[in-house]
DNA sequence: CGATCCATGTAATCTGTTACATGATTTT
DNA sequence: AAAATCATGTAACAGATTACATGGATCG
């Protein structure tokens, strides 16, 4: 259950609204932890209920009459306890893999111009990361808590640059070979 | 949508029973795509009703009754649209790099100990990995069904590589840092 | 003949996704 | 005054997880 457990952290940096955290997990927090807005709305709610965040009382309601979260320090234990939480490594899921698993089964069909795509995206995001790395972490003292955030970016740079490379040469093998040979119903058993 | 369609190329490679169907889900498919006892049976028997997979008579029941399933001809239809169907990329989620979050807010507690056993796990994934290719892919003239295969398992590598290379870093990072300072609540507005 | 494993399942719950609803505030 | 945007939500559903149930087969 990290959901809850990213927006505390999230709430705990700058609190802020529901629809601002839903905005913040379209960007950074997004870039590990992705959540919708009504996901959002609906774990805040419940963390409100379960007195781990409150609403801030506003002097000046803006429209749309906005709720600005932060975290009570019932929250902050919570968090800590979470952190120091044990959870076995699993491997994540990634479609593009069962996709190119089936494609060795049924054939690869038009799978290139797919992985073209994702290749593009990772690209462009290997660039952005590298920019926020030149931007925030370059040519300066870093303390305890700007090396932990730098480790995470240098953990989505890498993991980017392994994607963007490992589709690059799938894509050129995908285009070598069709053109040759198609994918017959051979079997490993896995 | 994928569970379906990685069962559906599971039986194209070895019709199965729901158990050792949930095996395979544990080995090699479970290295990109898990799955549990009870998701292959709920899906198995969706399939069935829908026609896609078909379960095989048997000449010999062996214990505990065991439904053999094979993909028809819809099936292997159904799956050949889903190869070619697009989905966007989306980065995955990684519940890790949410508590190193946490941490660069809470300070670390023990996470230490927790990445040093995701150091392991991937380490021992990775020398897995390079087994297999060296017994699997190694020495010998690949057809494009076997680079495809290859591919895959070169995702695998490669991602283990990099995951043990930054943990590794990140272990060494984490162990300075702790002794000499407490890392304190500062913000980084996402 | 009790323990263990094989094989399949039900039920409850949690998490995530998609579609739609509502009202207020700017902007044009 | 209409259109777009801000902000919060409801509802329904799909997908995943966890706990438990059942009955047969084999093993010691």
């Amino acid at each position: 259950m990290s959901l809850r457990h990213a927006i505390l952290t999230a709430l705990l940096e700058v609190p802020s609204t529901g629809l601002s955290l839903t905005r913040r997990f379209d960007r950074s927090i997004g870039y590990f932890w992705q959540a919708t807005h009504q996901q959002v709305y609906r774990e805040t709610a419940k963390l409100e209920a379960e007195a781990l965040i409150r609403a801030v009382p506003q002097a000046t309601p803006a429209r749309g009459n906005p709720k600005t979260y932060e975290v009570t320090d019932e929250g902050r234990a919570e968090l800590i306890r979470w952190v120091g939480d044990s959870e076995p490594p699993k491997p994540g899921r990634d479609a593009l893999l069962v996709r190119l698993r089936a494609a060795s089964v049924v054939g690869p069909g038009p799978l290139v111009d797919q992985m073209r795509e994702h290749h593009e995206f990772h690209s462009a995001r290997h660039a952005e990361y590298l920019a926020v790395a030149a931007r925030d972490f370059a040519d300066r003292e870093l303390d305890d808590v700007a090396r932990m955030q730098y480790l995470i970016l240098q953990a989505g740079i890498g993991l980017e640059e392994f994607w963007t490379a490992w589709l690059q040469d799938a894509i050129t093998e995908l285009s070598q070979g069709a053109g040759s040979r198609k994918a017959a119903g051979a079997a490993t058993a896995g």
